[in-house]
DNA sequence: TTGTACGCGTTATCAA
DNA sequence: TTGATAACGCGTACAA
């Protein structure tokens, strides 16, 4: 092991007792200015580094935050973190990042290791694989603060930072629909995930309202990955040419993406053959061939809200238990071809 | 503050010793099986959570890692928190995640934070704006398992994981010349920062070494990101025309993106009028329009196995200083057309 | 097999 | 202003 100064050490050294020390460098009030500088002379020379695991065994508070995350090859995530960062800096909060690989076991294990450090509150995104939500309710009872973003289990005692899932797929159908295309196909996300049923259900609700029939046939589920969006598109593209779809919803870009490498492996062309669309707008969505038509979600905001949240509850500034939602937009860009309006 | 189950908790509801409940918990050999199956019985119903902060402070090990990204909006990045994340989970280290936001300043400040929980080791990408080595050097002496990865200080007594930039970039300066390019420019990294000074020598190498004469005026410092790449290029556009370059070496990725928006929006193509490389491969290298003619340099790998490194290390199994050198390869796609090499 | 005493480095509390 | 003591929760070392 590494010998790591102690108050103690600079105590000695000083003749000066370690309660003096301590209180010098966490500068309270009551300390001589001389023994201050001295103590803080003495700290520096010896290299002297706060032994933050001792204070927060007698504080009960560790100054850090565990962020969950179920994957962060795609974007999104990456942007959530710099958002939680953000506020964690500024906070003098530090991160400990899990990634669960979409593994709920795997989860779990990370949400029971991050509490054995004693975390001060955990900031969770749900794997994919979880079955149902016992596990997150056990967890909010603790009395640990949670927040959850983007895939969030709602009304189990614990804030979410979310955007309308519902309207912005609504509102993303329904351009297409406004496009001229009728035959729309969906590739989806997994039923039990939050984000994956709300984006499906604004899919149905678009097609409903706007007097469309919905079919089972066109809709496949794809995960969240680029390779699911590039086998659930094979699959569409090998339905009987009048159930093909004209159009296809992906539940977000990483899923288009693959859509789109499978769609011009078919020898199509997008928009004229199909259209595509994703979710979130990516780094990637404006620099792909063609350019992708996509929601923007902001990852950004949404790591900066929900960590702020978490923040205010955990040092008992806020109480309130509530369901933050960040505004999406439409962004059109030429994968679902405005050509088709004039057709 | 929530009121934690402690291993004092559990003995006294069993009317027995805190250390019969220790071993119990901690599977050690002398527990009588009756006695270790009440604890874990006694320990689950009551939600014990082992405290690993006070096993900290017994043990002087904490079993976490740090961190020190300069950024993580480039996907490199991300790629090489998996594989970091892959390792520290199967030897059960947990990370700590900082971004210096390539401001030298906080990301010491970053690094104290991390001492001051007292990780196990850390794991460094150096910010942009460090001026020199000064404060590297400091930290390795004090003993802490350091090994820096992609941006490195080389020889001050930590072990390194890097690829070679050199080669690499004297890889694709020689394909572009070989493709029949001549006026070739270079939008650089920092040359402060090692993979910037690094690649610059490549790409110098392989003009000389093709007889080419390297020009002051083409080479323009664009930083790492995008918004540099693409105000470089301008800069480059703006040359008179016989000076301007017909191809243009990107230090990485991103930059290579801003070039090919600046390239576009002047309406010049590529790689007719001006080829791009880039350098990373990143995700979106193959979907941009046109595909990226880049390196490709294995971020998942290089943070596996400086993750192995700097594990191997704390764990005293291992006490090379070594620079341990990732493979890269050359991935040539339509950016710079190979149609040149007909011509 | 089980228990007691002590220490890890720090801070809260009370006394001087 | 300064110091002594106890406590945070756990594990090591030794005793029973």
């Amino acid at each position: 092991m590494k010998s790591n100064v102690t108050l103690k050490n600079i105590a000695d050294e000083l003749g000066i007792s370690t309660m003096t020390v301590s209180r010098a460098i966490n500068n309270k009030a009551n300390v001589d200015e001389q023994t201050r500088k001295q103590v803080l002379k003495k700290a520096r020379v010896m290299g002297y580094s706060p032994n933050r695991i001792a204070r927060s065994l007698v504080n009960r508070k560790t100054q850090t935050i565990g962020v969950v995350l179920p994957e962060i090859s795609h974007s999104f995530f990456p942007d959530v973190v710099m958002g939680i960062e953000e506020a964690a800096y500024h906070k003098k909060y530090q991160l400990f990042l899990t990634n669960s690989v979409e593994d709920h076991e795997r989860e779990k294990q990370a949400i029971e290791t991050l509490r054995s450090h004693r975390v001060d509150g955990l900031l969770i995104s749900c794997a994919q694989t979880a079955e149902d939500s016992s596990y997150y309710k056990e967890l909010v009872k603790t009395g640990l603060p949670v927040v959850f973003f983007d895939r969030s289990v709602e009304n189990i005692g614990a804030s979410c930072v979310v955007i309308d899932d519902v309207e912005s797929s609504y509102k993303v159908t329904a351009h297409l629909i406004n496009s001229g295309y009728r035959k729309i196909g969906h590739l989806s996300g997994p039923e039990k995930v939050s984000i994956g049923n709300k984006r499906m259900k604004g899919f149905k609700k678009a097609l409903a309202d706007h007097g469309l029939e919905f079919k089972e046939s066109r809709v496949v589920e794809s995960g969240f990955l680029k390779t699911g969006g590039y086998k659930a598109m094979k699959e569409l593209l090998s339905l009987p040419a009048e159930n093909r779809p004209d159009a296809v919803v992906s539940v977000n870009d990483p899923v288009a993406y693959g859509a789109i490498q499978a769609v011009r492996e078919a020898d199509l062309s997008i928009p004229e053959d199909i259209a595509i669309t994703g979710f979130t707008d990516d780094a990637m969505a404006p620099l792909v061939d063609p350019p992708l038509t996509t929601i923007f979600q902001d990852g950004y905001q949404i790591g900066l809200r929900a960590a702020q949240k978490l923040i205010s509850v955990i040092e008992k500034k806020d109480f309130k238990i509530e369901t933050i939602y960040i505004d999406t937009s439409l962004v059109v860009r030429s994968s679902c071809g405005s050509s088709v309006i004039n057709a």
